[in-house]
DNA sequence: GTAATCACG
DNA sequence: ACGTACGTGATTACT
């Protein structure tokens, strides 16, 4: 018979600050939980146990500690994000089977301590879990403690405690009586510390003997009299210090064996998001309804409207009418202007069409798309995951009828949410233009690309060498470790920032060194280097196709502002802000007989930001052509604006970025590298000009602490968990989010309108040209050279006139040949 | 799998 | 006293 305990609080703790903040969609923290679950998981896994007490604190004071007067409460109260937590393991367990013991005035180390020697008493085999040192005492031949650690737990068995601390366990009461627990509020003799505690109980066994024989031990006079003044301590200490073994709990063994998992302990996991614990307890989601979902199917239909769920599993097209399996003629379907669509990823659904012929019409809604909208933090949009989010059954066998529920409450959910047009006008229209430019794709001259990495890989080679030579040794320079070896140890050079790992050695802090040694410019050439080559030479020649061009993966539902993001490869980080990097453009090519049109918005997230904020002076700046930067100078250095110097206009463009960013005095002064009483002033300039923009940001924060998201003018949201946490620092950094999502995400719903009307109008009025990029502000349209011209006026066109702002909207428009030369 | 670094808007 | 700008993706080193 093996009996675990589980120091419930303890563990709790441990998990807590061990693992990142987690949430559900609600804003439920369940880090600790998560954590708990694991290390719960990973204990039954390898001790086997076959019964098992959880054992908790309750809050009020507790017995031994009540006891004595004079004693203080002192302990810290758990934060609230771990407090929140607490209730929710204490149900989850029993739902496992898992006894949870707690009692009145009694300690989870005192419910241990009596089980343990209950367990030991009828030869039961007893292991501890813990993740502190409080129970060490209670370790015999029968009893080992389980030390949690973020490695390998460590064991605690007699022997270990003797060779670690040189005592028994039993001592190690003896050795707090001397030392005291600040964490548990025991005194211990004043000035006595782990080390004299120790070494005294190893001399002389207990405190007994020691205050026995006080005038004779052999000790400094100075040890003698903290002894003699701290009795009343020690006496005090030795009880509090003393884990009880006689709790009143049931000291039958049998209540504690493991009982059945109840459905209470998935509906718990699926409401607090927990899926992949629930997938190592290999449980299945389940509903959590909210609200109630419409009983019958004509209900639903009424709701939702009638329509088709056409869904491509492996690759193979699949139809139902109002969820029910669909025999007619599914291509005709797809291309019937009359039949509504609703789909589970309709950019790939539209690649299907477009590979096959079919013109795909009227898709009215999107599973994933509409998932996304509605919670753009998940990453995880899977039909199974989402029915037991939503509260749909998921029933493989009948997918059309999960997909047709799941559909009928998403879209109450959208609707409610306010988020139907984006869904509808921007997301779902969206979809078919990526489709079309993942299709299409970019040319790439493969020999150019591979004959510059050729010229690269020699002065690769060399300045490896110098690096060598001036370090005195042969190391791996791409190794930061072994860097920061050479750089702040061998060398001496000043170090700058401290990682989790050691010193850094980034750009900065290289830059930082070049005045020091020429060995941090000669490291930063080999860095970039090595970068271009590894990522844009090495790992692009791997991803031109059969065709010579490179179909990146445009993802829609991976951004939490409602950008849309790049991969296999990422097409949107090609270098531009150095010429050897820029130069790396070159290789993308328009095709045979065709040029490349490459049109970008100009500071569309600063006029974004003027326009939301009604900002009058940035509108006026806007509206009259002037430029933002020097009008900002000029405001903030109080001065007119011809006498704006290049350095002042530039301070000033970090202060307009800085404002979309919500940044704050302190990374201002470190980017425009001034004093931080300098960068403060800047901002109160700023602000005291742009009051707008003030007001606009002090509003959005607090719409983002009162809502819980962020909204775009679209009405695309955002949650931020981060605005409730209590850690001060992770505030702020959700106070940013709230300042920055807005424009940002204002920006992305912009340009994606504009790529939807820039998409339509080429295939109506010039088919033979094709949008086939996009880069957040920029958008790349491959064309005939005869139409290049008409090709670059569309573009202008729809992407000024994608929305009427109060302020106007700029897109240059330039052609080549090239990436290079077009932009 | 995570951390560090660096490419882009 | 802290620790400091938003959003991505790819590569390498290392555990």
């Amino acid at each position: 018979m093996k009996l675990l305990l589980i120091d419930g609080n303890s563990i709790m703790n441990r998990a807590f600050y061990g693992i990142r903040m987690l949430t559900n969609k609600k804003g439920e923290f369940t880090n600790a939980l998560t954590g708990f679950m694991n290390i719960y998981l990973k204990l039954l896994k390898e001790e086997q146990p076959d019964h098992i007490a959880a054992a908790f604190d309750l809050k009020a004071p507790t017995f031994r500690h009540k006891m004595f007067e004079g004693y203080k409460a002192n302990r810290h109260g758990m934060p609230d994000e771990l407090a929140q937590q607490m209730p929710v393991i204490r149900e989850l367990l029993p739902a496992l089977g898992v006894t949870v013991v707690e009692k009145e005035g009694f300690e989870a180390d005192d419910i241990i301590g009596t089980l343990s020697r209950a367990a030991a008493e009828n030869g039961a085999e007893c292991v501890i879990m813990t993740g502190d040192r409080d129970s060490f005492q209670l370790i015999n031949d029968k009893v080992t403690v389980r030390l949690a650690s973020n490695k390998e737990d460590i064991f605690y068995t007699p022997e270990k405690i003797m060779e670690v601390y040189g005592v028994t366990p039993l001592q190690m009461i003896e050795v707090k009586t001397l030392m005291g627990d600040t964490s548990d509020n025991i005194p211990g003799v004043a000035g006595i510390g782990e080390k004299t505690a120790l070494s005294l109980i190893q001399k002389y066994g207990s405190v007994q003997y020691i205050y026995d024989n006080i005038d004779t031990i052999d000790v400094t006079n100075g040890v003698r009299n903290k002894l003699i003044n701290g009795r009343d301590n020690a006496e005090l200490s030795r009880k509090l210090a003393v884990i009880e073994l006689h709790a009143p709990v049931s000291e039958q063994l049998s209540d504690y064996a493991i009982g059945e998992t109840t459905p209470r302990a998935a509906e718990i996991l699926t409401e607090k998001e927990m899926f992949s614990v629930m997938k190592k307890l290999s449980l299945e989601a389940v509903p959590v309804k909210s609200e109630p979902v419409p009983e019958t199917a004509e209900a639903v239909t009424e709701e939702l409207g009638e329509g088709y769920e056409v869904a491509l599993v492996g690759g193979e097209l699949r139809a139902y009418r109002n969820g029910k399996l669909y025999g007619g003629d599914v291509a005709k379907l797809l291309a019937d202007k009359e039949a509504a669509k609703r789909t589970a990823d309709a950019k790939a659904l539209y690649a299907y069409c477009m590979e096959n012929g079919i013109v795909l019409e009227n898709v009215v809604f999107d599973t994933t798309l509409a998932a996304y909208l509605l919670n753009v933090n998940s990453g995880d949009y899977e039909i199974s995951r989402l029915c037991a989010e939503y509260g749909v059954t998921y029933d493989e066998e009948r997918l059309g009828q999960s997909l047709y529920l799941l559909n009928a409450e998403l879209f109450r959910r959208i609707c409610s949410a306010g988020m139907l047009s984006v869904l509808q006008d921007i997301e779902i229209p969206l979809a078919e233009v990526l489709s079309s430019m993942e299709r299409d794709g970019i040319a790439v001259d493969k020999e150019a690309l591979h004959a510059f990495g050729e010229e690269l890989k020699p002065r690769i080679a060399s300045l490896e060498a110098e690096i060598h030579e001036m370090a005195g040794h042969s190391f791996n320079v791409g190794s930061p470790k072994q860097l920061s070896v050479v750089l702040f140890e061998e060398m001496k050079l000043p170090g700058g920032k401290k990682r989790k790992t050691g010193w850094s050695t980034d750009a900065e802090t290289l830059e930082k060194l070049t005045e020091y040694h020429p060995i941090a410019e000669k490291v930063l050439e080999y860095r970039s280097i090595t970068k271009l080559y590894n990522t844009y030479v090495k790992g692009y020649e791997g991803c031109v196709a059969e065709d010579g061009r490179m179909h990146t993966t445009f993802k829609q539902t991976e951004t939490r502002t409602g950008r849309i993001s790049s991969a296999d490869p990422n097409i949107q980080n090609i270098p531009v802000r150095t010429e050897l990097g820029r130069n790396f453009r070159r290789f993308f090519v328009a095709g045979e007989g065709k040029t490349l049109v490459d049109a970008d918005y100009s500071q569309i997230e600063l006029r974004v930001l003027a326009h939301i904020a009604k900002d009058e002076a940035m509108i006026k700046t806007f509206c009259e052509g002037g430029d933002i930067h020097t009008e900002t100078a000029a405001s903030v250095f109080g001065m007119p604006a011809e006498w704006v110097t290049s350095e002042m206009r530039r301070s000033a463009k970090a202060v307009n970025f800085g404002m979309i960013y919500g940044m704050e005095a302190f990374s201002l002064a470190k980017d425009i590298g001034t004093s931080l009483a300098n960068a403060k002033q800047y901002m109160a300039d700023y602000f005291a000009h742009y009051s707008g923009v003030k007001t606009y940001m002090e509003g959005s924060v607090a719409q983002a602490e009162k809502d819980g998201y962020a909204v775009t003018m679209f009405g695309r949201r955002r949650f931020i968990p981060e605005m409730l946490n209590s850690n001060k620092m992770v505030k702020a950094q959700g106070k940013r989010m709230a300042m920055n999502a807005p424009i940002q995400g204002t920006a992305a719903d912009i340009i994606k309108i504009a790529m939807i009307k820039v998409f339509r109008r080429l295939k109506e009025q010039l088919p033979e040209a094709r949008l086939i990029l996009q880069v957040h502000d920029e958008l790349i349209v491959e064309a005939p050279e005869a139409v290049a011209d008409k090709a670059a006026l569309i573009l202008r066109e729809e992407m000024e006139g994608a929305v009427k702002l109060s302020v106007p909207l700029i897109a240059d428009a330039k052609e080549g040949k090239s990436w290079y030369d077009a932009h």
